[in-house]
DNA sequence: CGGCTTACG
DNA sequence: GCCG
DNA sequence: CGTA
């Protein structure tokens, strides 16, 4: 839920229409109200203070806290349309504002919920987020939940930060950061590399595990069971006797292909493939890429896509059939297929989850 | 010291 | 591991 | 138990 919104008071009724329908015919969000949701703020020829004033009195209104909000320029903007994706903001796009108070005030504090918190497009704080992410995957192997929690929270956390890192005291007030996150930052900031880090990554269950549990259908249960019985490399397995389920034979089938980072092209390519299956079954329908590639990443480990008519209720059923023709081609490697069956044995009750027909697939490309 | 997301196949 |  |  990306939005922008657009300032009016310098810009002109005329144009301000002309670039919204632009921005609304490829794909993006714009409102003409601020909420939550709106991620960035677009002015042309409006100081960053006054667009500052702007908000401050919109959310008065409203009674909530300052947007978070990005001001920008409407070079940032243009651009933007015409890479057809929303562009990270560089420097010489924001708005500058003099009020150093207002100015950090929106920017201090971590939410708590990552919902609430925006998704980069860079990670400033690769090496950071990495270590932490390796302690986080250690204690899963150890079926230790709560601490895999506490690790990937604050991994998370650095993540969603717009700059990189440079001084641990610079993180005071950070929700789930702890003295042991906080010990593992310090080190990394001062040498490089943390010495508990280095000891996991170099223990043979770690490897084993890490190994196992990338193959698509194993899971730490599996790949634990599976390294005690003494088995260390994908060689090792297939010259087994073991009986793999049906997702492990093609997560070892394909393991390379499926470990492999899909493109951006390629996620078009599969959009096109899927777009062709739909329309044969209902013209009307609209396909639209989610997930990280609609939020612009040149690379991905999936691709999602929503698949929607105007008309609801026209939808009921396609998945299965696109499914079976995109079979039909040999396209269809796995699928898993979760129909809108919500809650089917308990009451209906207002839900925050929705019921639509899902599925999940391993397709091939073809090229 | 308990709790840490939810729904489905 | 961190929080309440 | 594994996947999103």
């Amino acid at each position: 839920r990306r939005s922008s919104d657009l300032v009016e008071r310098r810009m002109g009724k005329s144009r301000r229409a002309l670039l919204t329908q632009l921005a609304r015919n490829k794909g993006f969000r714009v409102d003409t109200e601020l909420s939550e949701s709106v991620t960035h703020i677009v002015s042309e020829n409006n100081s960053g203070d006054e667009v500052l004033a702007f908000v401050e009195k919109q959310s008065t209104v409203s009674g909530e806290r300052l947007s978070a909000a990005a001001l920008v320029d409407i070079t940032w903007f243009t651009d933007s349309m015409g890479a057809g994706r929303l562009l990270e903001i560089e420097t010489r796009h924001r708005l500058q504002v003099k009020s150093v108070f207002s100015a950090g005030a929106s920017s201090a504090a971590i939410p708590t919920y990552a919902c609430q918190r925006r998704t980069t497009l860079n990670n400033h704080n690769k090496v950071l987020t990495d270590a932490l992410k390796i302690l986080a995957e250690n204690a899963e192997y150890y079926e230790s939940v709560g601490r895999y929690l506490a690790f990937t929270r604050v991994s998370s956390i650095l993540k969603s930060l717009p700059y990189a890192v440079t001084s641990v005291d610079s993180l005071r007030g950070f929700p789930g950061l702890g003295e042991h996150c906080r010990k593992v930052i310090e080190e990394i900031l001062e040498d490089g590399v943390c010495q508990e880090v280095e000891s996991v990554t170099q223990s043979q269950r770690y490897q084993t595990l890490t190994l196992f549990t990338s193959i698509f259908g194993v899971g730490v249960k599996t790949a634990e069971k599976w390294y005690k019985e003494q088995h260390q490399t994908l060689a090792d397995l297939r010259a087994s006797q073991i009986r793999f389920t049906k997702e492990q034979q093609v997560g070892l089938q394909y393991y390379e292909d499926l470990t492999t980072p899909v493109t951006r092209a390629e996620a078009d390519m599969i959009r096109k493939t899927v777009e062709e299956a739909v329309y044969r079954y209902l013209p009307g329908a609209v396909i639209t890429l989610a997930g990280g590639f609609r939020r612009g990443k040149e690379t991905g480990h999936d691709v999602d896509f929503l698949i929607t008519h105007p008309e609801e209720g026209k939808e009921k059923g396609l998945v299965t059939k696109v499914i079976q023709h995109m079979a039909s081609q040999g396209l269809m490697l796995y699928s898993d297929e979760i129909g809108n069956s919500y809650q089917k044995c308990r009451k209906q009750e207002t839900s925050k989850f929705d019921h639509f027909e899902r599925c999940f697939t391993i397709v091939k490309l073809n090229q």
